[in-house]
DNA sequence: ACAATATAGTTAACATGTTAATTTAATTGG
DNA sequence: CCAATTAAATTAACATGTTAACTATATTGT
């Protein structure tokens, strides 16, 4: 798409602002890979979230909420309404563990699995484009810069 | 918080699948990174969305919505939304376009400007902190991925 | 000029993020 | 043992992300 005569003008100015912005670069990175991802969960209308959960359990089967919220980077009423949603499609399950009826364990369903055996294929796919695009020694920088971010930012 | 079991022994085993999963890096890295702006924002009830919109037309007041939507990375209908909020609270002005009764253009309120005159440099010093913790260095490098891997991704 | 098309913006419908309130069950302290 | 507290999960309420449908206005092509 063309750009607007006020695009150019910043880009000449050298972008100010929001080109020094650092949620706004994460974001704008992360929607970026994110539309490599999205045409194939698209297409089982699975949305990013939901796959995170599917793939929790492909890795551990039978996970408590509060593990799964954890692992997935899911707070509790997200991913309240996500199982609801998926156990209605029959791609999970879930138990109660008779030890604490206040929690329960989720389970993929065949069906759930072999959604993840369809699916998984492509997003490994994706993923191998992006490192290939993007170069397997940036990667590995990009990855440690983020991981180290976190770790300075939560630390103190 | 303690850490589960199930969490220390991800951790042994070198934390499969998610540790390397570029979607999760980029999201985790930017909510540690609004953790650290939150507070003051929520403190005004801001949003991030509704305070880009103000900085947006700090930088160049009297934008119109499509531009605004460009430079904040906001789709059409949440700039919809986010602007008849900030209209409601007083803190920006819409304007027909005299030469096309389809666009409009959105000024700041004195009350406003004053919100961004209170707030900026609150964020400010979050930033440098940021920018000091992690090392201004590092954070240049950092830039420099992000910015190579949207335009890696967003080319072909 | 005018019918067809394109554009700007809004609205609708659904999913998630987020905080607070609520519910149910477990734990604890006296 | 039981009242008070803690904990797990859900629900409510509001904001955003996203696609599709819709409205109003401009542009166009003949």
């Amino acid at each position: 798409m063309a750009r607007t005569k006020n695009e150019l003008e910043l880009l000449e100015e050298g972008l100010r602002d929001f080109d020094r912005s650092l949620p706004m670069s994460l974001l704008k990175a992360r929607e970026a890979v994110m539309r490599e991802f999205l045409p194939s969960l698209r297409s089982h209308q699975l949305s990013p979230e939901q796959w995170r959960v599917i793939r929790a359990l492909v890795q551990e089967d039978g996970l408590e909420l509060a593990e799964i919220s954890l692992r997935c980077f899911l707070l509790a009423p997200s991913l309240s309404r996500i199982s609801q949603n998926l156990e209605k499609r029959n791609i999970v399950e879930r138990k109660n563990v008779d030890s604490d009826q206040r929690r329960s364990k989720l389970f993929l369903t065949k069906e759930g699995r072999k959604l993840f055996e369809t699916l998984a294929p492509e997003s490994e796919q994706q993923y191998l484009e992006i490192a290939n695009k993007f170069g397997e020694e940036k990667l590995d920088t990009l990855y440690e810069l983020l991981s180290d971010l976190v770790n300075v930012l939560n630390k103190p």
